[in-house]
DNA sequence: CCCGACAATTGACACAAATCAACGTTAGTT
DNA sequence: AACTAACGTTGATTTGTGTCAATTGTCGGG
């Protein structure tokens, strides 16, 4: 019920395969986005060793929460979720929202407890990767140390982009590149680009992009107007990709 | 970065010490915020053997700049520098400041080429540490590779906080956010957490926090008028810091 | 020491996005 | 299927911060 509406002519879905979720890393259908992509036939063994597979996180249900004991960072196999901190005066704001094949929870090596909270937005199968064992993994397999020394670098790369979204562009410029960033990410698990489901509220858009709740709806409407996008709710359709590109990065303030 | 307690209790500023730039890690007044807190005597050594020390940089001169291979990450010993990356637009975001004991450059590590440039704001001294010497050694070491991970995973906590600032606070939170964080960095460093020189330009610092150089002048101005700073073009002293701290956190948007 | 260039401050005004308010829609529950 | 609470949209109004402009202050070089 949560399936992402897909396209006839694409192959199979990624997504909601609960039936799947003992497969292992050499089978999984995400593993060219995964961990195992640094590695070859001995060491997917090796990895797939310490790889946990829990059972599904439903709607709302926590990973893990700001605070908690850090032990594992996890890898999304189906669904999506948001990560998000709490400030001191009781705020939440979202850091990121997570598909699968990334990876969360490197926020929590730093003082052995997770920095942020995150949250299943709809159904969400995860892999368990304990940081004890990949660290004693990682300073045998040289190319998996280097793999996520690279992931980490990533993430700060991420923030830093998002740092620069906030501080620089307009509402309309930030919509505009989350709608990208999804649409990137849809094209990256071989779903369509163009035709998706948002899996959060306008309200965690909003939170996530600096922005109220009315604002993120009013974008959403203007391009519409200007037939950018198709908005039915959570379902979007993009109907000018090189419009929706210009409005991103042109243009701002 | 968290406060490392200071065992040795000399009072001797940690800045400008240019003549001191050949000194071994073992010796280096910064030692105990640096990665030799997490290594003992033979360790030590052994990373002292991989450092590289260069010759200073004069202010204005680049560290690495965006694009450049990636080849090491570097510690400031004395001085400041600002990274920042280009939009595709052409405009700078400044995504940090660096003070003595902080680390630069893990950006880089991702795609094997800096995300973005550093730049020294006056005159500077780093140590470098040339990064595949870093892989190997923390393969053998593993409270190097631990604390390599920890650094890591705290840039991105530090990014997060800096999306949050931009996300949810109003122009006087980030200001006051900024100067209480160069506080406690001075602290660290054993220097005045009330008296110090800034390091960086008004523009600078509007370009970090999201805002232009008239809104940080006019937040200056009201903070010199309500006695909780004396502003002196680059001179700070906080008169009020629990004053401050209610003006960082408090009565958000 | 004065000059020029750049950095910082201050004021007037404009505007994008927040806030306040009302209403319509969706989804989950009984 | 009806109910309800949360979510989403739209409009009117306010406000914080950006923009433009003018002035003063600071620093390095000849």
């Amino acid at each position: 019920m949560t399936a992402h509406p897909e396209p006839s002519s694409t192959p199979l879905p990624y997504i909601a395969c609960t039936h799947d979720f003992r497969v292992d890393c050499s089978h999984c259908r995400i593993r060219s986005l995964c961990l195992p992509v640094a590695l070859d036939g001995d060491d997917i063994e090796k990895l797939d060793e310490i790889v946990q597979r829990g059972t599904p996180l439903q709607k709302g249900q926590y990973l893990y929460r700001e605070g908690d004991r850090f032990q594992s960072i996890y890898v999304v196999r189906s669904g999506t979720l948001k990560a998000f901190r709490t400030t001191d005066d009781g705020r939440e704001q979202v850091t990121g929202f997570y598909f699968p094949g990334e990876i969360l929870g490197m926020d929590g090596i730093s003082k052995n407890a997770y920095a942020s909270t995150a949250r299943a937005l709809e159904t969400v199968a995860v892999c368990e990767i304990p940081f004890s064992s990949l660290e004693k993994l990682s300073a045998v397999i040289p190319s998996l140390q280097r793999h996520f020394f690279q992931l980490m670098s990533h993430e700060i790369i991420e923030d830093q982009m998002l740092i620069t979204l906030l501080s620089k562009n307009s509402a309309e410029q930030r919509v505009a590149a989350l709608i990208l960033s999804i649409s990137s990410r849809q094209a990256r698990l071989k779903l369509s680009a163009t035709k998706f489901r948002l899996p959060m509220s306008r309200i965690d858009i909003g939170n996530y992009l600096g922005l109220t709740v009315e604002t993120v709806s009013r974008v959403f409407s203007r391009m519409q107007k200007i037939a950018v996008l198709e908005v039915d709710n959570k379902e979007i359709r993009i109907l000018d990709i090189d419009g929706l590109r210009r409005l991103a990065d042109i243009g701002g303030r």
